[in-house]
DNA sequence: TCAATAGTGTCTGTTAGACATTATGGA
DNA sequence: TCCATAATGTCTAACAGACACTATTGA
């Protein structure tokens, strides 16, 4: 057993560190999400690209310096914004950021692309090279997005006001990378009560025209469901 | 749309900011779990209490950090230690750290109660008043519990190597907050493949001895399920 | 007309929950 | 013996996936 430093000894007060709030934003891209990056400054004027990103301000909630950084980047606001967690390893952060706190964000497609030059989406499959800490944060954003995706209304953050079925079901099928059943995926969605129809359709090139969707959820599920031991690794 | 500031701008260094590891211990405790506490010096000498914390080190892993403060105020290392991520509003913190960074740690049932008198369990609906940052966090610390339960083996950290089924879905039951039928619960259990028997059986006071079985994960589960849609709020 | 996509009805195998029954110890 | 708990077999309703079919547009 360990010997015990004594409770007195945590009260000193924490050292002074450098924080970064870092911004991960998504949004549908083809059949795959995109990501915001920044350019990076570079003095031998390379392609560098990184997460956009600020010092923490002690004046600021970390959920408000996040949104300011993801309204900086796009021009406006996300549609979702949640805390992924925070980095504190020893991979390198372009600022030189002992701890970075993570926020992934939301972007309904078909967002205009960045107005300057300094910004660009790129499909998570072509992510350039990027600081370190930077890739993992990353990798973990995707990651949170899918663990939550049926408890949290987050298909439709990527999506606009109204959409068609085949839409949502695409992105699901992004976020979960497999393809599911048409029939299955409208009855679940039928009895969770969760989109309205509108009036309108809308045609896509060939083919019958799609009716749209919007997101009105009228229930609450009481999630009377029994266990369902999907545990991973070990 | 918002002034945008330069990128470059961006590219200042982050501020100094006190930073706090802060871990949550849960153990079960009857039919309920109960966490850990470290009795805080008070000058009015009035009963204070507060989660294990020390101030983040620079030369330290976070998660290195979190398993010390563990350690310290357990005796012996917790099963599982998982961020829960990072608080950093205007709630106050005992050591006036401006941003929290929170891990929840789990210990099997059966831990012996921590050796000084500096420490103690508390049952989770009998927490004393504790520092308002510390509140928040021991609420995201069950619900992340709660929320990963079915993709972590969480439950078997909290019992000892060998334990009964009854015991197991107790833990079950207790993490979810409802009861759960036991013949769908050891059909479920005997599916996943994630237990196998001893040859111990364990007698508790009257009725039938109950096989003792050992956590023993044997198959992956590809998890080919539907999606559920059991979205909470909006 | 053909091609392509939207949308739906039916069938079937799986599974969760209810219920009942047997098994096995202690009081 | 009686009681409490463990453990399991059977039935049924709900549901996910497969399949087929109709509907509706553009080329």
């Amino acid at each position: 057993m360990r010997e015990r430093t004594s409770p007195t000894a945590a009260k000193a007060a924490p050292r002074r560190t450098a924080v970064s709030v870092d911004v991960v934003l998504l949004t549908p891209h083809g059949k795959t999400l995109a990501t915001l990056l920044r350019r990076a400054p570079d003095l031998r004027s390379r392609e560098r690209w990184m997460l956009p990103w600020d010092g923490a301000r002690t004046d600021e909630m970390l959920e408000n310096a996040a949104d300011r950084i993801a309204r900086d980047a796009l021009g406006a606001a996300p549609a979702w914004l949640e805390q992924i967690g925070a980095f504190g390893d020893a991979r390198r952060h372009p600022g030189e950021a002992d701890i970075s706190i993570a926020f992934v964000g939301l972007v309904a497609a078909g967002a205009p692309a960045p107005v300057g030059g300094d910004e660009a989406w790129f499909p998570l499959a072509d992510i350039p090279a990027l600081p370190p800490r930077h890739k993992q944060v990353i990798d973990t954003a995707f990651e949170a997005v899918r663990l939550r995706l049926d408890q949290v209304p987050i298909a439709f953050r990527l999506l606009p006001p109204t959409f068609t079925l085949t839409d949502l079901q695409g992105i699901y099928e992004i976020l979960l990378g497999r393809r599911l059943h048409k029939a299955s995926f409208r009855r679940a969605l039928q009895t969770a009560w969760l989109v309205e129809p509108t009036d309108e359709w809308r045609s896509e090139g060939r083919g019958r025209p799609a009716q749209l969707y919007r997101f009105a959820p009228r229930k609450r599920r009481v999630s009377r469901r029994g266990v369902r031991f999907d545990l991973l690794g070990a």
